[in-house]
DNA sequence: TGCTTTGCATCGTCTATCGAGGTATCTTGC
DNA sequence: GCAAGATACCTCGATAGACGATGCAAAGCA
């Protein structure tokens, strides 16, 4: 993360699962999406990304396949299976709950 | 934190100098506090937020004084500094950066 | 021909959080 | 008066996510 303290932990997960409902994608690819689309504020590193995705992966959540780029290098893309695609909504009602909550004790909304 | 999850990560330490700076608090009342305003979502532990608050004063981010209570028991005051004050500013501003960031990657706004 | 990017991976370190445990005082109900 | 629970402080070892460093190999580019 760009961002010097630790608030990112915990929304690798998640932001993984909502990348590959979009569409099926390789490991290297979701570490530049992210950095992209959030303009830098997320920075996915290597060194967390692919053992999270092994894990993921043994968890169920999601299912890689290799298959040849438009070069011919190889790509391990992932793509989500059921349980994966439930833990999603899960994980998405939970963001929004903590994040709520954050929101009124730290903004003092409530 | 009640949430399976590590969503929570990183948010004590921002909590704890918001509610700092709306009135000087002891140790256990913010626990009581936190779980009491947020319905549960968050729950602080006693074995996180003291070692924190050590640190933070360590930091000058806060300072402690020992008052009696209402029974004349002891309790340990903590009231935010200059510095804890400008990091509570800095804090609110990467809270409201890296939700954003975490809101359009994980709910499809961007 | 060499430098950078792509694309995969592992490993040791760091650190926030947690659970369990400890001490002492005060309140409440019987 | 006494037991149980709440109050109020604390420490310590274990856990687990994220990071930096490092490595390898193929492809693109100058």
């Amino acid at each position: 993360m760009s961002l010097s303290n630790e608030l990112a932990r915990g929304t690798v997960m998640p932001i993984v699962l909502s990348l590959l409902s979009e569409q099926r994608m390789y490991g290297y690819e979701i570490v530049k999406t992210v950095n992209a689309r959030s303009n830098g504020v997320l920075e996915f590193k290597e060194g967390t990304l692919y053992p999270l995705l092994h894990k993921m992966e043994g968890q169920r959540l999601i299912k890689a396949k290799w298959e040849d780029g438009p070069s011919g290098k190889a790509r391990k893309y992932y793509g989500l299976t059921p349980k994966g695609t439930r833990l999603l909504g899960q994980s998405r009602e939970q963001w929004q709950t903590l994040s709520g909550a954050v929101d009124s004790l730290l903004m003092g909304a409530g």
